[in-house]
DNA sequence: GACCTGCTGCGGACTG
């Protein structure tokens, strides 16, 4: 393994010497062989910055150094800012064997792919979309660019693993094979993550008919170490002399000691309160007379202040604090940072990994803190406030990451109804008229969407006719409708996934972000965007704009979205943890405390909770007029133990975890999920027949309502979690 | 209490 690199082309060889490289690094070795066999698909997992890219670009372009014509490697995406880091990080390694590199996205420059065009060569790096419309508009150039393609290689894997846009992306790869006349002998697939759960299962997703065998390389587990704490504050129920300031601003004031002077990255898990704290730190700067540090960057703002951002904390020239939302979890080029903070739980333990590995640097260890707000109990507290669970699900989740060293695996079994729509739509636009047979096969028994019976298929057809998105000929062929035609010669086509409508913000004739159409923001209101404050003065209701000056005051606007799923594993680490009254990580030989003084308390007061209640015993509690059942699950089960009792006929609420049956005993709760247990379930389809609107995904609109609720099923609720729930507390 | 991603081709204004 120690001369690996020497097979690798001597060009390459010449370039890693000049590089002042000593050596590889372990992966980058492990990677040289399979990826030079060319007779393998191969996963590439190891922590951010082990050099995953050049484990890749090392061999494959010491395999296509000789290609004489026609594009050798195919790099898939899922950002545009990361196709130009990858593009700037190419160039001093393909210009020394002189093969061109092309990016390819929706604003990468017309010259290049004019240039492409003509002389197809090298390596293009491309989006899904980009690759959606090369398909659909010039297949047969896509046919002889191609047609000597060597590899296909995916960055950020786990960005696209099971969702509506991983899915599109392996029925693209699925159709580009087909139209190469590579399904026999399959272009090698190479994935690239740092963060991919249940790591032995993701060949499946990587090529769902297993054509092609599939090599794991990662590192030896990393002993890097990290350094993490969580601080507790109390929201207090009213401001007074003695509470001044509301939990945010108390984390703010830490926020400022912690972070100014350094570079650090702060995660608020949503857009609005990402500006809240962006400018209530700008403030700060203001009062004490010293230059502003700290600026928001989420999805909503302008591609200009976003990148001067990410510029300014690559330079590392002054220090900056970036609070964001996931716009900085993936690998966009920052650097490292001191330190990242979390303000508020994470969302999953997966992603608050990917947030971690952006901190440590130079081998430093990874520094975390994460900062949980909980609010004063009063008299009418609910009982998540009582148990501190967000304190509680933020510990479980550090006690998974560090000690379990688990995350949540990618959810690979739901239908994707919506994109197979889209497919079937892009398939019949690409080929001009196809046979459903065909077409079947194609996209369901060798394709990604396997899980979908002939059954369905055939009752998506019929609707999909119905409704004048295809039209059957009289040879049996399918071809596009006349709505068909509509929506697949619309740009906006190419993606799976749905974009809200909504209005551009601009001061002057600088263009600050957008703003979902349902925001509510009104003409003379005061506003925070962008990490500044703002008065707003016109809406044009007309060109979708909003004119804002340069103001004090205001609040952050409101952004809309919808909620995420925690996962079993997490509320079963809360309940541990609450049994054993101890958070605490066992350490060769010691216990070591994460929490400081005011997380401590604050984590006392949630375990005496847990035990006057006794809720150790006890899934269900009287809680004044209301029953509240605690299940300990994750949140489809715990939805689908809702959706029954709400169809016996209960009202029920559900927040964190926790269902609350209103105005209902205990003992009627009991009866009637003994009667569950007992008793046929109906299935999740069944289920979502009774959630009125099930419609999520772009294309959902165009299903029939009997898919609409298969996918809506699945998605939603977890039959088999509630069964064994049941079972293991009522019979 | 609530994240993120992407796509076209043309017309018109502006710059060198």
């Amino acid at each position: 393994m120690i001369n690996a690199h020497e097979k690798l082309d001597f060009r390459v060889q010449r370039w890693i010497f000049q590089q002042g490289w000593n050596s590889l690094r372990e992966i980058q070795c492990l990677a040289i062989e399979p990826i030079l066999s060319a007779n393998t698909d191969v996963l590439i997992s190891a922590s951010t910055a082990a050099g995953k890219t050049e484990a890749f670009f090392l061999p494959a372009i010491s395999a296509i150094a000789d290609h004489s014509n026609g594009v050798g490697i195919l790099y898939i995406s899922p950002l545009k800012a990361l196709i130009n880091d990858q593009d700037r990080r190419l160039e001093s390694l393909s210009d020394l064997l002189d093969i061109p590199v092309t990016p390819w996205h929706g604003d990468s420059p017309q010259s290049k792919k004019r240039k492409l065009r003509a002389s197809p060569a090298g390596i293009v790096l491309i989006t899904p979309e980009s690759l959606e419309s090369l398909l659909i508009r010039d297949a047969g150039w896509v046919k002889s660019a191609f047609s000597s393609l060597k590899y296909i290689v995916i960055d950020e894997f786990h960005a696209f693993l099971g969702s509506e846009r991983g899915n599109h992306l392996l029925s693209l790869l699925h159709r580009l094979e087909h139209l190469l006349g590579r399904l026999k002998v399959p272009i090698p697939r190479v994935a690239l993550s740092a963060t991919l759960g249940d790591i032995e299962k993701v060949p499946f997703s990587l090529r769902p008919n297993q054509s092609l065998p599939c090599k794991i390389v990662r590192d030896s587990v990393s002993s890097a170490s990290i350094q993490v704490q969580v601080r507790g504050y109390v929201n207090p129920g009213q401001i007074t002399e003695e509470n001044p300031a509301d939990a945010e601003y108390q984390i703010c004031e830490d926020l400022y000691k912690f972070c100014r002077g350094g570079n650090h990255l702060v995660f608020a898990n949503s857009r609005a309160r990402t500006e809240g704290i962006a400018a209530t730190l700008s403030d700060m700067c203001e009062q004490n007379l010293v230059p502003n540090e700290f600026f928001p960057h989420h999805g909503s703002l302008s591609k200009d202040l976003r990148e001067s951002l990410e510029k300014r904390l690559q330079q590392e020239q002054y220090p900056t604090t970036a609070i964001c939302t996931m716009t900085l979890e993936l690998g966009i080029d920052i650097g490292k940072v001191n330190s990242v903070v979390q303000v508020t739980a994470p969302h999953s333990v997966s992603s608050l990994r990917q947030r971690l590995g952006r901190s440590g640097r130079r081998g430093g260890p990874s520094v975390l803190r994460m900062l949980i707000a909980e609010n004063e109990i009063q008299k009418n507290s609910n009982i998540a406030d009582k148990l501190r669970l967000e304190l509680i699900q933020s510990m479980a989740m550090i006690r998974l990451l560090i000690s379990d060293k688990w995350f949540e695996p990618a959810d690979t079994s739901l239908y994707h109804f919506s994109t197979l729509l889209h497919q079937i739509l892009a398939v019949i636009a690409q080929w001009g008229s196809i046979r459903a047979a065909q077409l079947f096969n194609l996209l369901c028994r060798e394709g990604p969407f396997r899980h979908i019976t002939l059954d369905s298929y055939k009752a998506l057809l019929k609707h999909m006719g119905a409704t004048e998105l295809i039209t059957q000929l009289g040879s049996g062929e399918l071809v596009l409708g006349v709505q068909g035609e509509r929506i697949t010669g619309h740009y906006s086509f190419y993606a799976v996934f749905k974009t809200p409508e909504e209005y551009r913000i601009v001061s002057g004739s600088k263009a600050l972000g957008t703003l979902p159409i349902d925001s509510l923001v009104l003409v003379g209101q005061h506003i925070v965007f962008g990490g500044k404050r703002w008065l707003v003065k016109d809406i044009d209701t007309d060109k979708k704009t909003i004119y804002v000056e340069h103001a004090k005051g205001g609040r952050p606007p409101r952004f809309g979205g919808s909620g995420m799923s925690v996962h079993d594993i997490v509320r079963q680490e809360m309940f541990n943890i609450f049994c054993k009254g101890d958070y605490r990580i066992h350490y060769e030989g010691q216990k070591i405390d994460f929490a400081n003084k005011e997380a401590r308390a604050l984590f006392q007061e949630g375990a005496h909770f847990f035990n006057d209640a006794g809720l150790r015993e006890n899934a269900i509690i009287q809680d004044g007029a209301n029953t509240a059942i605690l299940t300990w699950k994750g949140d489809k089960t715990v939805n689908t133990i809702a959706a029954l009792l709400s169809m016996h006929g209960f009202e029920v609420g559900n927040f964190a975890g926790v269902i609350e049956v209103i105005k209902a005993s205990a003992a009627d709760v009991v009866e009637a999920l003994c009667n569950s247990a007992k008793s046929e379930l109906p299935d999740a389809t069944e289920l979502a027949q009774s959630v009125p609107e099930k419609r999520v995904d772009k294309f959902d609109e165009f299903l029939p309502d009997e898919l609409l609720a298969i996918g809506y099923g699945a998605r939603a609720f977890s039959l088999r979690g509630a069964k064994s729930w049941l079972g293991s507390h009522f019979s």
